[in-house]
RNA sequence: GCCGAUGUAGCUCAGCUGGUAGAGCAACUGAUUCGUAAUCAGUAGGUCACCGGUUCAAGUCCGGUCAUCGGCUCCA
């Protein structure tokens, strides 16, 4: 046989014979330290296995078990394993549909008369460990496209045979684990014994490619990594997780409560948790009123024909509230508030001088969601939104995206968020308005993101009917994405509300719309700000930013002149001045997270100080109480982008 | 809405195969006045989510409803 030239993406090379697999030319060409972490090969730039056979000249670059790539081979391959055991377990009872990998972890759908019961999992566990210890290679065969079909046929497989029939190549790739046929791309580990540390989470059902319409299969989650320690850390991770829980501490620093017989997905703030509100809404009015912007109130509900006009009823009819009578007319909640700054506009005739005119709100919206998506504070059914349209002339289009946008990132960056992704969305197959428009709206948006220096990703035909859209969404601390933010170009409204101002021409002109919000909503992003740090608010949001706790009774009277006084300062300040040890109160401040304890004893009375413990246990010298106030003052200034 | 699990005092949770509710913390009362993450003792608190059924007897079994949790779907 010849032989072919192989070399290494920035290494070695040399000449072997050809079909040789990838797997023996690495062990000649790579160091035993980078072999032992490799799980799989690209041959000229393509994944394969390491047991493919190399009949050309080619380049092979190992993928290592420390990359992301390298994870998802080894958790798609735990899919397998979880397959195999579960066909071990139950048979023939069980039909497989998909199991792929995931982030942190994979999935496999089984359809399945019985339930699946956390039960089960130790089961399937055990059986999975005996089939790592068994080290069963994963073998990879080609059939034709009929071939496989028949196969799965044969076994009854009908899912397999649904995927097979979409796909257009010839030929197609089994992987055989034990008596395990699966369709599957590849590539996999060279054995099952690569999976070291794996662990079953959950089972929930799913319907069969997403659509509700299809049968609802029973989907088993499990998570796999290259050794245990960093299963445990992840695990670890879940667990910090559970603890950052916004329902759980939202219960515990007592901000909002949700109760059935109010109604599920309606939020009751709590006096923290509408404090807290309070001070978002406050910043957010003052920053937009520093920015041009003009603040509005509009009514929870208008009547059904406005709901028509808007196109409402005919787009998203199933999100709303059904109608109510008030004295033989329709009306219906609100939604959206756009139809009411529209209201607000068609107030009085508008000159071009005018523009461009920039309205927010906190508007207060309802929607229907389906009892099974609600979620806490993160989906709910009324909810506040941080809501602004903005009305424009075409030439000022360009300078209102990138300033919108510029406020958006200045506001979330002092909300402690300065990890996002932005998607552009482009037009959609339903679409209104004119393509010239939708080029102009599209070409602008992008102008924006590139000014403004910022990475996006397109995402095409996912816009708005009615226009294209930038969504912003921010990452949490734990690196979680959150939808927020949001800037849509609208050409409906407008048209549908024969909005106009007067040109420089005399005539009449119909104005460009944007809409835009911010956090979105402002029960979800309380939300994530809760996750976000874990309840402990920085300084300028803390509802309670100190407390005072005294040693003894002796300081009562002091203590009180010093609540006045930092009260008068404006310090949100709390007492605790019950007959408890100090270790106690502090304890309690601990738990509620508050940023300063503010300690009296005998030596502070004397001295007319209180000595500052931090939220992380450090002590500040004693200090006077007006200190203590300008010292927190300034800090908040600080976190709110300087001097205000 | 769909699949699965869950629903016992404010919170966290016991309560085996049916015999008529229990702990810790919190609350309240009293004692203690104690300097950097829980002082001690006592008291009170539950139509066991709701509705119906089986049974001599149901927190425990069955059915329905509601809600919550994990997903699917949707999205701020």
């Amino acid at each position: 046989m010849a032989d072919i030239s192989i070399r290494i993406q920035d290494g070695e090379s040399g000449a072997f014979k050809q079909g040789i697999t990838a797997g023996e030319a690495l062990r000649e060409l790579v160091s035993a330290k980078v072999r032992k972490q490799t799980v799989a090969v690209r041959v000229n730039g393509v994944a394969v296995d390491l047991s493919t056979p190399l009949k050309t000249d080619c380049v092979l670059e190992p993928v290592t078990a420390d990359t992301e790539e390298g994870m998802d081979i080894l958790r798609h391959s735990a899919a397998h394993v979880m397959a195999l055991a579960v066909r071990r377990i139950f048979g023939d009872h069980v039909k497989v549909a998909i199991g792929p990998a995931i982030e942190d972890g994979f999935y496999y759908d089984f359809d399945r008369e019985e339930p699946f019961t956390p039960d089960d999992f130790d089961r399937i566990e055990q059986t999975m460990a005996a089939i790592v210890e068994a080290r069963i290679p994963f073998e990879r065969r080609e059939m034709r496209i009929g071939e496989a079909i028949e196969f799965f046929d044969r076994q009854g497989e009908t899912y397999k045979v649904e995927l097979l029939r979409d796909i257009e190549t010839d030929t197609v790739s089994l992987y055989g684990l034990g008596e395990f046929v699966d369709l599957c791309r590849g590539p996999h580990l060279p054995d099952s014994s690569w999976l070291k540390a794996f662990k079953l989470l959950r089972v929930a059902g799913s319907y069969w490619r997403g659509d509700e319409k299809n049968p609802m299969l029973q989907r088993l989650y499990g998570t796999a990594f290259f050794d245990k320690k960093e299963l445990r850390q992840h695990l670890h991770r879940l667990e910090e997780a559970r603890k950052r829980d916004h329902r759980k501490l939202g219960r515990e620093l007592a901000l909002f409560t949700i109760q059935d017989h109010i109604g599920p997905g309606l939020i009751l703030w709590q006096p923290r948790g509408a404090l807290l509100r309070r001070l978002i809404e406050d910043y957010w009015k003052d920053e937009h009123y520093r920015h041009g912007y003009e603040l509005l109130y509009t009514p929870h509900i208008a009547r059904q024909d406005l709901w028509k006009t808007s196109g409402h009823l005919d787009f998203y009819a199933e999100n709303m509230y059904s109608a109510m009578e008030i004295d033989e007319v329709k009306y219906q909640l609100k939604p959206m508030n756009c139809p009411f700054h529209i209201g607000v506009y068609k107030s009085h005739r508008h000159s071009y001088r005018e523009f461009p005119i920039r309205w927010c709100e906190l508007g207060t919206v309802y929607r229907y969601e389906r009892t099974g998506a609600l979620h806490g504070l993160m989906r709910v059914r009324g909810f506040t939104q941080d809501d602004a349209h903005i009305f424009c002339r075409p030439d000022q289009l360009d300078d209102e995206i990138y300033n919108i946008l510029d406020l958006n990132l200045h506001i979330l960056k002092t909300f402690g968020f300065d990890q996002y992704d932005v998607y552009l969305s482009t037009r959609p197959e339903k679409y209104v308005g004119s393509e010239d428009r939708w080029v102009m709206a599209t070409e602008a948006l992008k102008r924006a993101l590139e000014k403004k220096g910022l990475e996006y990703r397109l995402d095409p035909g996912e816009g708005v009917f009615y226009g294209p859209k930038i969504d912003i969404k921010i990452k949490d601390q734990l690196g979680r994405s959150w939808q927020c933010s949001t800037i849509q170009v609208d050409f409906n409204l407008p048209e549908r509300f024969e909005m106009t101002y007067t040109g420089e021409d005399g005539r009449e002109h119909q104005p460009i719309m944007i809409h835009r919000a911010l956090m979105g909503s402002l029960e979800r992003f309380v939300g994530v700000m809760i996750e976000h740090y874990a309840g402990a608010f920085p300084l300028w949001l803390a509802p309670e930013q100190a407390r005072i706790l005294n040693i003894t009774d002796d300081q009562l009277h002091y203590c009180e002149a010093v609540y006045a006084k930092l009260r008068k300062l404006g310090i949100r300040v709390e007492k605790d001045l019950r007959n408890e040890k100090l270790n106690y109160k502090i304890r309690e401040a601990q738990l509620m997270k508050i940023p300063y304890m503010l300690i009296v004893g005998e030596r502070e009375k004397e001295e007319g100080t209180i000595t500052v413990r931090k939220r992380n246990g450090e002590n500040l010298p004693a200090m006077t109480p007006q200190d203590f106030a300008e010292r927190v003052h300034g800090e908040c200034d600080e976190m709110m982008g300087g001097k205000r």
